[in-house]
DNA sequence: GTGGTCTAGACCACC
DNA sequence: GTGGTCTAGACCACC
């Protein structure tokens, strides 16, 4: 998990984007452990508060769930992955195909301007970082 | 022109990004007078020192050249245009793909998820806002 | 005269400089007539008004005198040219050296470096502007 | 550090100006810590903004590094020291030597006024200021 | 405490 | 009218 500290988007929100993704992909699974907010925030290099404000968050958006004494908890309900890999993509993929609109791209020129960029990854061998 | 109040991007970024988008697009030609900091700021409902600060870090980018009391003109140079439209593009289609990715999508997948959002907005008859 | 509009010292002052100059260089002599600012501010490039508020203050200073109707005259009395120099010789001269000894130089080093320089525009054949 | 109020070059810029002086002359050392925005704002007697105006500006400059919630620190690179150095004496050399050449005096009559005016200035037991 | 953003508003130089 | 500088002060994210 990278932190971009340069960028404007608070490091909460970058906290709780980058659980989302780890839920939507399966990397962390409904019912499972999560770091602790001291183990995290020394993993990040960050304050603790922050660490503790990305999971106050993600509790009130029942992403999380905190036992006392216990840890913190990804959501039991399974449905939890399927919706929010659906809120993500669609986030994501509205966010973009508007953009390019408003650029003055067609259907087929984004589409192959997303294709060549594939392709450049492809062959630099890149990973999905996860 | 539009302003998202609520979101972490700080207004006069969003400024830059719009300005940006208009020379990539056309909308704004090289040499041609952008509007008045005064104007701009009533126009957006911000205060003109956040415009000020978009219009410096605009010179600062070699976008916009500015004649004391003359106003600020977007700069001449044609090559402008292309740059700025490849570099937006670039930028854009870069972080996308990445966040496919990251999301586990596949380059089929994604193009899918790309079409469909063009049909769906074509079919609301939105049109792509300049 | 060459206005330089991307410094931060105002046009007005910039032209009451050169003319400071030209006196103590003899290029105008005392009683010698000078543009008329209409002239001026059409040569410069500058609005009519800056002109007029350089000549106003040129006046105040003693530099001009203006006869209405006839045009505006260096100062007759004699005085005013070695007067002119002195003072612009000691104003540029002091600030030289003290921000060389605030860069840390002594006279040795600094006089070294001025050496270095005129030796270096006379390769060049540079003129001295006038 | 002083501010002077009565001239036209800005604020910020002054402050500036003196920050690449002190790192010139090694009062200020690579990575070490400058005084925060509002320390040196309270100290100079100036608003906060225009000191991070200037901070800003330094950081476009690579001068200095921010790192939010823990202050501004000089650049790391060693190699700062000396650009700033040579940057600094050749812009003021260069416009000295033109100033003297346009007032129409030689190399020998310029140094001879230099020498002078350190030896004045050593008379008087002026301290370089730091 | 430290920097980042923004507002409201003043005053200036210049057009 | 147009941009440039500066102030006073608010609020936020982060340490």
């Amino acid at each position: 998990m990278n932190i971009d500290f340069n960028t404007s988007t608070p490091i909460y929100l970058q906290i709780i984007l980058e659980f989302k993704r780890q839920i939507a992909v399966g990397v962390l699974k409904p019912g499972e452990k999560v770091p602790s907010q001291r183990d995290l925030a020394a993993l990040l290099k960050v304050n603790a508060n922050t660490v503790q404000r990305a999971y106050r968050e993600m509790e009130t958006l029942g992403m999380v769930e905190t036992l006392r004494g216990q840890g913190t908890f990804v959501c039991q309900d399974e449905k939890i992955v399927e919706e929010t890999r659906t809120e993500m993509l669609k986030d994501l993929v509205d966010d973009f195909v508007h953009a390019m609109r408003s650029l003055g791209l067609t259907q087929e020129e984004t589409v192959k301007e997303v294709e060549q960029m594939f392709q450049k990854l492809e062959l630099k061998g890149e990973v999905s970082d996860e």
